[in-house]
DNA sequence: TCCTAGCGCTTTTTT
DNA sequence: AGCGCTAGGA
């Protein structure tokens, strides 16, 4: 293929790119291309193969953003394209901001002019601004968030006739979005599906809230993909321009694109054919969003002539935890294969340990936490990863009772709060008085008295009018439909925005945000609120206004705010981190905590039941991002009761110990009845002991621990020390019996039969007695008298009378 | 129009 | 268990 020459003549949509940029940087670059140097060889292939499709298979650790931060450098060094050429798509704000970085730094400002750097949906917000009356929109049309759509759902349901609680709009949204997902518009639904919803009229209402967005002049987050592609479609024109522009793209964490992200890509690329996807398909965990496996296993048979580059050398993990996660991977069949290896010791091995309940594990993560850190580890350098947010309380809770620092990523947005949303919704009516949406949210917040009726009156005269709200507000305030009261106090808002509208014309935007909070008396309510959360509310609503001043108006911001829900928080000080396993991709940490591996929690219940085996294999691929997030240590914990939904059941261990090699893992034996065995607070118990003693793997010490008593493994490496101590040290009875446990669920979890038969009387220290009902290995299904039928692992129940 | 009691739901989450 | 929503009453 000929080399795209970025002054070709026959680029119709050439832009005159910055003079002599390119040429500056081509300067820069020695013939050696030091940005070449330090890749290894796959890098270096999947950075200099640059025309026709590649697929890098880059796994965990393996330098990816490196191969595509420099590959972007390559282009640009060699002049195969100016950056305002290159087109790289990102799923997160906060990948295509570092990625930004990382490029600025390896060829310098060049960068900064790389307007198609972003993720999926800036990329296609900025395209459609360009376009929008061809598909409906008014180059200024909004972008709806979630909460904006579920509202407006609501509406389209009420319209229908239906029962908003047979049919919550949140189930309406999820349809639409799968749709959308998959690139349908309304009249492309398959037949089979138009009538999953609302008595057969999911379909019909789906069109319905397409046509609301319209009148709106907005879309949703899913259309800003959806209208591009029928923008494309429609305007041979207009996708053969992009194709043109785009002489290279970039693609990033191709294994989360949607069906929908694949066709927009493959359109795009079917001009040039210079696409290069980056991804694993081992660690794609975004199936339930949408995210297609399918789009990377299939990468080849789409892009017929692609290249293949593996990474597969870890940069990351010590030996045995990269072991632990390759083998546990394996398990997976849908999988384009790859193994992680390193030149890297073999290191810690990872750790397993068992807790008798939640509370117990979290108080025995804080105990290696705050020895590890008495031992100069730094908090910032630990993070604790949980399947679900609701596991993360109560590890807060002994946080904060420790006084340990930690910080929640991924919690509450900054703009998900309820004060910055109403906030935003002033502005927004600033900005337009045809946001309805904006505009229903704050007629009535602060409380002026103008609730349902009013509403009422505003939507029938819109519907009547074509007008907006707003508008027929400034209409009705003329007329006698409302009652006085109602009248002046429509009257004043709609004069207060107008005032505001006139403002914006001289002042700061900030400064007119502020005058708006103020004179709206929107600051006032919360500063009469005694609720205890309200000086936080306040101090969230000055961080807002002073975020505007970074912008050069309010359409810019409204923009920035409706696109980047993120912001940046303070590193100031070092922190543990406690996040979801989904939040933690594409991070890493020295020593990693994996609390919660239970069946039923993980791998969660619900996607067994939902997704069957591809739910097992997702799972699975998250127990794998778990494991490849940690450099040197990895601790994974279950505890063997657990409060669901406000009820304490019982649990087995995850399916997924099972899966890890023997070789690599080792079994931490329960610590806090050693400690009266004679060893008392040994110089072992005190040392955070990755570094075993014992050479022999942690099953046989477990097992020689179960045959030889309690004393046998007492000097057993595990972390933690006398962790787990207090609070549990009375009660010897569980403790006892998970020391058993631990030993014997890694090595034969379906092992020998139970020394208790069917029909035998027990008794269980939380659920009391029960006769069992059923025995499976060590495991035993009982009728308890109390508490009805459980699953539970034989050595937690005694003989009972 | 506002307040409150009761009901139901409960993964993961980005844009 | 806890939160958010809804409906119904004051």
């Amino acid at each position: 293929m000929p080399v795209a020459r970025p002054d070709d003549s026959n680029d119709l949509t050439h832009e005159p790119a910055p003079g002599g940029l390119a040429a500056r940087a081509r300067a820069g670059v020695t013939p050696a291309a030091s940005y070449l140097q330090g890749l290894n060889p796959e890098q270096r292939e999947a950075v200099e193969t640059t025309d026709g499709p590649v697929l890098v298979l880059a796994g965990a650790g393996t330098g990816k953003t490196r191969v595509l931060t420099t590959r972007i450098a390559h282009l640009i060094a060699t002049g195969k394209a100016y950056p305002s050429q290159i087109l790289s798509v990102t799923f997160t704000n906060k990948a295509a901001r570092e990625m930004k970085e990382r490029v600025t730094r390896l060829v310098g400002d060049v960068a900064e002019g790389m307007p198609w750097l972003g993720t999926f949906h800036s990329i296609s917000a900025k395209i459609l601004r360009r376009h929008a009356e061809l598909v409906g929109l008014k180059s200024d049309f909004t972008i709806l968030d979630m909460d904006d759509q579920i509202r407006l759902l609501k509406q389209v349901i009420q319209a229908a006739d239906l029962d908003e609680k047979r049919w919550p709009a949140r189930m309406l949204a999820s349809f639409i979005d799968g749709w959308k997902n998959r690139g349908l518009t309304p009249d492309a639904i398959p037949a089979g599906e138009a009538g999953v919803f609302g008595n057969g009229q999911g379909g019909k209402l789906y069109l319905a809230y397409q046509q609301r967005l319209k009148t709106l002049n907005a879309c949703d987050f899913g259309d800003l993909l959806v209208h591009c592609l029928t923008l494309w479609k429609g305007h041979p024109d207009i996708l053969a321009q992009y194709q043109e522009r785009f002489r290279y793209m970039l693609v990033d964490e191709y294994q989360d694109t949607n069906v929908a992200q694949y066709l927009w890509l493959r359109l795009l690329a079917q001009g040039r054919r210079n696409l290069a996807c980056v991804g694993d398909d081992d660690q794609s965990i975004y199936g339930w969003r949408g995210a297609e496996v399918d789009n990377i296993l299939r990468f080849e048979h789409d892009f017929p002539g692609a290249k293949v580059v593996r990474l597969e050398r870890n940069y990351r993990s010590t030996g045995h935890i990269l072991k632990a996660a390759s083998h546990l991977i394996a398990k997976n069949e849908g999988r384009l294969g790859k193994t992680l290896r390193t030149d890297d010791e073999a290191g810690e091995k990872v750790i397993i340990a068992g807790a008798w309940d939640s509370q117990e594990e979290a108080r025995a993560i804080g105990d290696d936490i705050e020895l590890f850190q008495s031992r100069g580890a730094a908090l910032a350098q630990m993070a604790v990863l949980v399947r679900t947010s609701a596991q993360m309380r109560e590890i807060e809770e002994r946080f904060i009772a420790m006084g340990l620092p930690y910080r929640v990523i991924g919690g509450p947005r900054f703009y998900e709060r309820a004060e910055i949303r109403d906030a935003m919704a002033y502005l927004r009516c600033v900005h337009s008085q045809s946001d309805d949406l904006a505009f229903e949210r704050i007629l009535n917040v602060p409380k002026r008295g103008l609730g349902d009726a009013t509403l009422q009156q505003l939507h029938l005269q819109a519907r009547a009018t074509g007008a907006s709200l707003q508008q027929s507000a400034a209409i009705l305030i003329e007329t006698e439909e409302f009652k006085p009261k109602v009248r002046s106090t429509v009257r004043a808002l709609v004069q207060a925005f107008g005032r505001w509208r006139l403002k914006l014309e001289h002042a700061r935007p900030a400064e007119v945000a502020e005058i708006v909070l103020e004179e709206s008396g929107y600051t006032d309510m919360w500063q009469t609120d005694r609720s205890a959360d309200a000086a936080g509310r306040l101090e969230n609503l000055k961080e807002l206004v002073r975020s505007i001043d970074e912008f050069p108006d309010l359409p810019g911001f409204l923009e920035h705010v409706s696109l980047v829900m993120d912001t940046v928080s303070d590193d100031s000080v070092s922190r543990v981190s406690l996040m979801t396993l989904h939040a933690a991709k594409g991070l890493e940490f020295d020593m990693v905590f994996l609390p919660g591996w239970e069946e039923g929690l993980f791998p969660s219940q619900r996607s067994l039941d939902e997704s069957g085996r591809a739910g097992l294999e997702e799972e699975r691929r998250l127990a794998h991002v778990g494991i490849t997030r940690a450099r040197r240590h990895a601790k994974i914990m279950f505890a063997s009761n657990r409060r669901i939904h406000g009820m304490w059941q019982s649990s087995m261990p995850s399916r997924f110990i099972d899966e890890l090699p023997e070789s690599a893992v080792e079994v931490a034996e329960a610590a806090s009845n050693f400690a009266q065995g004679g060893y008392g607070a040994s110089r072992f118990d005190r040392q955070p002991s990755f570094t075993s003693t014992y050479a022999t793997p942690g099953w046989q010490r477990a097992q020689a621990a179960k045959a030889a008593g309690p004393q046998a493994g007492a000097q057993a490496g595990r972390w933690g020390g006398d962790s787990g101590g207090f609070g549990s040290r009375g009660s010897s009875g569980p403790r006892h019996a998970s020391r058993l446990i631990e030993g014997e669920l890694v090595a034969k979890s379906s092992g020998p039969a139970s020394e208790f038969g069917v029909g035998a009387r027990v008794f269980h220290i939380k659920f009391g007695p029960g006769d069992v009902f059923a025995v499976d290995g060590n495991k035993l299904t009982v009728d308890f008298d109390k508490a009805g039928r459980k699953m539970v692992l034989d050595a937690f129940v005694q003989r009972g009378a």
